[in-house]
RNA sequence: GGAGAGGUGGCUGAGCGGUUGAAAGCGGCGGUCUCGAAAACCGUUGUAGUCGUAAGGCUACCGGGGGUUCGAAUCCCCCCCUCUCCGCCA
C-alpha cells in the first residue's frame, strides 16, 4: 500500500509511476477525499479537545458539590456533533483504504518500461542448453516411461491439475525440497515451517488481498485462505512488530505447499507438472533496512540462481519491465531454466523487492538505535526455488537416449541413486 | 466439543467512572560519584495522526469492534486470542 500523505504530496510522481505500469488510476477524487478528511479531522479534534477541558470542569464542579447542568447539556450537542463527523470521517476513510488498497506499488527507477512480458531484459544467462543426438520428449512423456507422475489418478482423487507423485517421482521431490532447504540454510537463511492457512489479514498483508481473491482457496467454515506461497505466512510472522535495528537483516526460509485456483489461466500448461494447483516450492525471505534493500535483492536472486548451478540446470535470468511486474513489487528478476521438452527459457522462480509496500500493510516496522520514531523495514522475496518445475527441468535435461534419466550429482545424496531407469 | 481463568507500556504488575498516557518494580538511555567498573543517587524513557519554519500544541490508542455517559483502561454487548481442566484425536 502507498502511504497517503505521499500520495496526497506526490500526486504526479504517483500518477507517472502508475502509467508505466500500464495502470490509468484517476486520483482526483482520492486527493478532494483527502482534503474533506483533513478538514473534519481537525474540527473533529476541536471538539474532542473542547469536552476533554470541559468535562475535567464538570468533574472539579461535582466533586466541590456544584452544579454543573448548564456545561452538561451543552457537552451533550458536542459529543453529538462528534459523532456526527466521526461517522463521516470513518466513511471517508474506508474508502480511502479500501482505494489505496488496490494500487499496484510503484517500480523502481531502475525497470525498464514496457508493456508486457516482450519488453523484459534478460540481464544474465548462465550454461549451454545441451544439443541432442535425439529428439528430446516432455517431461510428461518421461514420467509416463517410469511411472513417476500420475496425472490421472491426480484428476480423479482431486481434479485437473493435480498429480500423483510416485515411486522416483515422489522421491525426487522429495530429496529436492531437502537440498534447496540445506542449500538455503547454508547460505544464512534460517529455515522455518509455517502454517499452510491463513486469516484475512495475512492474506492482505502481503497483497494478495483485497484484489486477488479469485486466485485463492478458501476454507468456508471457519474462514481461511490457503496459501498461494511461503511469503504470505512468512512475511506476515513479523506482521505489527517493531523489529530493532540490530535484529536486520532477517533471512528465512521455508519448504511449503502453494495453492492456486489460477483462476482465467485456462488453456495455458495444460498439460504436464508447469501449473498445477498445488505445487512445492522453497522460498527465501527478507526483512532489511530501506537503504540495503536493492543490493539485498541481487545477493538473493544469487542465492536462488545458484541452486541452478549446483544442479547443472541452465537458465537465464531476467529483470520485469514496469508493466509485468506483480502487483506488490518494486523491482523483479525473474530466473528462468531451460526446457528441452519446449525449447523454451520457463520461470523457476521470481525474486522481488517490495520495498515498504508489504511492510506499510502489515505494519512491520523497525526502530533505528539512538533515534526517534520507527521506520517501516523492507521486505523481499523469492522462489528458491518451485520445486515441481525444477523436477520437470531434472527430467528434461537429463534424459538419455535409451530413456533414463542422470540425476545431477549435487541431489544424488538426496535422491539416493545416480539415475532414474 | 464442554467448563473455567485471563488479555494494561520493552517486561513484571497496579488501577475497576473524573489531573491515569496510565502507580510501582525491572530493563533502556543520560548524568553524579570512580583511574575505570559495580553499587548508590538524580533525571529521562511508548506509538501514531494532525497543526506549526521551529519550539511545541492538540487528538487518538490499556486484545479488536460497537454501546452507555458531560466524562470509560474502568460499566454493557459482540468478536478474537492465550492459559487450565474434561472429552476427542495424529
Amino acid at each position: 500500500m502507498l502511504d497517503a500523505r505521499f500520495v496526497r504530496e506526490n500526486i504526479d510522481v504517483v500518477k507517472d509511476a502508475l502509467a508505466r505500469r500500464g495502470a490509468a488510476v484517476d486520483l482526483s477524487e482520492f486527493v478532494a477525499a483527502e482534503q474533506e478528511r483533513l478538514h473534519l479531522l481537525r474540527e473533529s479534534e476541536d471538539l474532542r479537545n473542547r469536552r476533554n477541558t470541559v468535562s475535567e470542569e464538570i468533574g472539579r464542579l461535582k466533586r466541590a458539590k456544584e452544579n454543573a447542568d448548564h456545561l452538561m447539556g451543552e457537552m451533550k450537542s458536542v459529543a453529538d456533533r462528534i459523532r456526527e463527523i466521526d461517522e463521516v470521517l470513518k466513511g471517508i476513510e474506508e474508502k480511502q483504504i479500501s482505494f489505496l488498497l488496490t494500487i499496484p506499488n510503484i517500480p523502481d527507477a531502475s525497470v525498464p518500461v514496457g508493456k508486457d512480458e516482450h519488453d523484459n531484459v534478460e540481464i544474465r544467462k548462465w550454461g549451454e542448453p545441451r544439443s541432442f543426438t535425439f529428439e528430446p520428449l516432455n517431461h510428461w512423456d518421461i514420467a509416463a516411461k517410469h511411472d513417476i507422475i500420475d496425472f490421472d489418478r491426480g484428476a480423479k482423487i482431486a481434479g485437473a491439475r493435480f498429480a500423483v507423485m510416485k515411486g522416483a517421482g515422489a522421491r525426487l521431490e522429495r530429496a529436492l525440497m531437502n537440498f534447496m532447504l540445506d542449500h538455503n540454510a547454508a547460505s544464512g537463511y534460517t529455515e522455518v515451517f509455517p502454517p499452510l492457512l491463513v486469516n484475512r489479514d495475512s492474506m492482505t498483508g502481503t497483497g494478495q488481498l483485497p484484489k486477488f481473491e479469485a486466485d485463492l482457496f478458501k476454507t468456508a467454515n471457519p474462514e481461511f485462505y490457503l496459501i498461494p506461497t511461503a511469503e504470505v505466512p512468512v512475511t506476515n510472522l513479523h506482521r505489527d512488530e517493531i523489529l530493532s535495528e540490530e535484529d536486520l537483516p532477517l533471512y528465512y526460509t521455508a519448504y511449503t505447499p502453494c495453492f492456486r485456483s489460477e483462476a482465467g489461466s485456462y488453456g495455458k500448461d495444460v498439460r504436464g507438472l508447469i501449473r498445477q494447483h498445488q505445487f512445492n516450492k522453497v522460498e527465501l525471505v527478507k526483512f532489511v533496512k530501506p537503504e540495503d534493500s536493492f543490493a539485498e535483492l541481487e545477493s538473493l536472486t544469487a542465492v536462488a540462481e545458484d541452486i541452478l548451478r549446483q544442479l547443472g540446470l541452465p537458465y537465464r535470468t531476467i529483470v520485469l519491465c514496469s508493466g509485468d511486474m506483480g502487483f506488490s513489487s518494486a523491482k523483479t528478476y525473474d530466473i528462468e531454466v531451460w526446457l528441452p521438452g519446449q525449447q523454451k527459457y520457463r520461470e523457476i522462480s521470481s525474486c522481488s523487492n517490495f520495498v515498504d509496500f508489504q511492510a506499510r500493510r502489515a505494519n512491520i516496522r523497525f526502530k533505528r538505535a539512538g533515534k526517534k520514531g520507527t521506520e517501516f523495514v523492507h521486505t523481499l522475496n523469492g522462489s528458491g526455488l518451485a520445486i515441481g518445475r525444477t523436477l520437470v527441468a531434472i527430467l528434461e535435461n537429463g534424459q538419455q537416449e535409451d530413456g533414463s534419466v542422470v540425476i545431477p550429482e549435487k541431489l544424488q545424496p538426496y535422491f539416493g541413486a545416480e539415475k532414474i531407469g
